[in-house]
DNA sequence: ATGAAAGCGCTAACAC
DNA sequence: GTGTTAGCGCTTTCAT
């Protein structure tokens, strides 16, 4: 076979044995330089970076990671979904890792996949990496009857406590407490309850949401209507959004994330119930376009590149510490988005003079409010 | 040190001659098993995979790629952003390269990274990895100059022809035709020409789009009004609709992507254009919500899975073949969605009664067409 | 159809 | 400070 990266009848790749002879050192000298080791006098180390410079030298990842036993890399499995918190959870993760001189390997569990959660780790595993990172993790039926058998350190991101295993840790994203703050929010502004178009159950995400919901409706004393759920779509906040706009007693709509939020609002605006004036709606991710939509979202910014940063130092801090203690847990700040599509409710309307039976020209939307381009408030 | 993925002092993961002592064969034999060569007999095989599954053998990657000289790996080079298209592609590259057999590693170059491409590619290739895929390449500055020396094969999506160098393959991804249907429906609805708003300049995708803008409307014989650049975001897309809105020459424009686009939509409703009474406009992506914001948006699906398909089967077949020729390039379809952004212009106001200066309560919307779930118009 | 021997290029442990 | 000696767990080549 050809030598090293060396393809077709190539010369081969230059070795570390190379190297050394060219510099007139040992094998294990060269090593040590690339290995940033102590020990080698500041004129040896020159001698060697110059052979390899001249050589084009560079190390061979697979016999290192034979000899040491490390791999050096760390697995990242993510949904394989486009959507707007999960990629940016893989890119603030990419972020980190790299400065953390690891390398990263991806694999994806697609919703449905027959292998699933335990699939995607196996292969991760399979190639051999020195710890895992579970991003937003869904609840694959079945998936919970293997407690997920790992030796390597498991970072959860996006979840609060779904696996058991002595080496897992948990960056939690605080969802929770984010939720809270919203339901606050409008019951601030005189709402007498929220609702809530969740996410799929299956995503913990979701779950985490609906459970800050209902934990702040409680908290304040405030029924807890039934809760609708969408599948993150904005087709499915559309139709979501038909079933609530026939509801007078609907003011305000806590959606679990923008894309249903956008399509909630559309569908309630062609029923004639404007937002925010007759219905309240809160988006939660603050997509790119969020402060741009009509009317201007107000939502939640989740802290993807604090919360990568945190879980992936108490990774690296658990791969190079096998029998050390896990770093404590850090909540990340919460961080509301106040912008147009929430305000006051409307005065009671008395029963029998329904509200959205008025006539009004469909689809009717209320002025602008000048969009922000940063955030504007924050609790 | 530990043997293989076994942490602490654990007792070491089983290898191949472990699994050939139990299984009461040559440890050659259960290489041949693992690998799918012929000649081992049925009942061999059986014992070998029995014997594996007793003892929880996985194969040591490292040594595996240490001794073949492949990695079974490919590299991927994408920009750290959580922009629709660029996160599309990539997961759809996630979803073949599995398929594939190969395992994924992830790269980002940011904007403005001083190490730029090369530096990224130089990282998949200490990594070792059999293939590149470039993806959605920016043209960093100075990075021309050096044309990326690389002994494995290269696959750019999403750019026309940025790099010379023999190995390199490219999965058009037709962004320039995508945009010349774009012009051609706006012109055909009787637009006299269409303004552009295009991408940052550095992304060869960007330009790609403003070639065929550029093209389209060389083509038909319209002038060609300037430029103006925006950067993705939907708030380059509303400073830029501040602009054009002052222009009442402007019934038509076709902007680089959704996010501006819908950024453009809400600047022109703010100074009294209507969208898409007075003033047309055209998207690109698709985004998750388009179909959703108001009005519904007019704009190009790209095929992220096929090209990604296309890319890496041509990628694969050079990997395996590497003296072979590369595979034919295929161009994938063009899906313009037609919702309600556009329409025919309105007819032209006498000068003198600019239209824009006509009393109108800011930001009124016209009123809604239904949005569409799936694909309206194939062209 | 199966096995024995010889590395792949590096790191680890210990000598000097 | 530097070199020597053994492997790491597989694939390869060649016998059988």
């Amino acid at each position: 076979m050809t030598r090293g990266t060396g393809r077709d009848g190539s010369p081969g790749a230059p070795r570390s044995v190379d190297v050394a002879r060219v510099a007139g050192v040992s094998q294990k000298t060269v090593s040590r330089v690339f290995n940033d080791e102590p020990y080698v006098s500041a004129d040896v180390r020159r001698r060697v970076l110059d052979a390899a410079e001249q050589l084009g030298y560079r190390r061979n990842n697979a016999a290192r990671a034979l000899a040491s036993g490390r791999t050096r890399s760390i697995g990242v499995v993510t949904l394989g979904t486009a959507l707007y918190g999960p990629a940016s959870l893989l890119m603030g993760v990419e972020r980190v890792v790299r400065d953390t001189g690891y390398a990263l390997r991806v694999v994806n569990t697609m919703e449905g996949d027959p292998a699933g959660l335990a699939g995607a780790v196996g292969s991760l595993l399979d190639q051999g990496v020195d710890g895992i990172v579970i991003s937003e993790p869904i609840d694959e039926p079945g998936g919970e009857a293997e407690p997920l058998r790992v030796d390597v350190p498991v970072l959860v991101l996006g979840a609060p406590q779904p696996f058991a295993a002595s080496t897992v840790l948990f960056g939690g994203r605080g969802a929770d407490r984010m939720a809270r703050a919203v339901v606050e929010h409008l019951l601030d502004l005189g709402h007498a309850t929220v609702h809530h178009l969740a996410g799929p159950q299956r995503w913990y995400a979701a779950k985490d949401r609906l459970e800050g919901w209902r934990s702040a409706l409680a908290a304040h004393g405030r029924d807890e209507p039934p809760v609708i759920e969408g599948d993150w779509s904005a087709a499915s906040g559309y139709a979501a959004g038909r079933e609530l706009a026939a509801d007078p007693e609907v003011t305000a709509v806590f959606a679990a994330n923008d894309d249903m939020a956008i399509g909630l609002i559309r569908a309630l605006a062609e029923a004639g119930r404007r937002v925010p004036q007759d219905v309240s709606v809160v988006g939660f991710d603050d997509i790119p376009v969020a402060a741009y939509v009509t009317p201007p979202l107000t939502t939640v910014r989740q802290p993807f590149d604090t919360v990568a940063q945190e879980g992936l130092k108490r990774l690296v801090h658990a791969i190079d510490n096998p029998q050390a203690q896990a770093l404590p847990a850090s909540d990340p700040p919460v961080d509301l988005i106040v912008r147009a599509s929430t305000q006051p409710p409307p005065p009671r309307t008395p029963p029998g003079r329904r509200r959205h039976s008025v006539s009004r020209s469909p689809g009717e939307v209320p002025p602008h409010r000048l969009p922000e381009k940063d955030p504007s408030t924050r609790r």
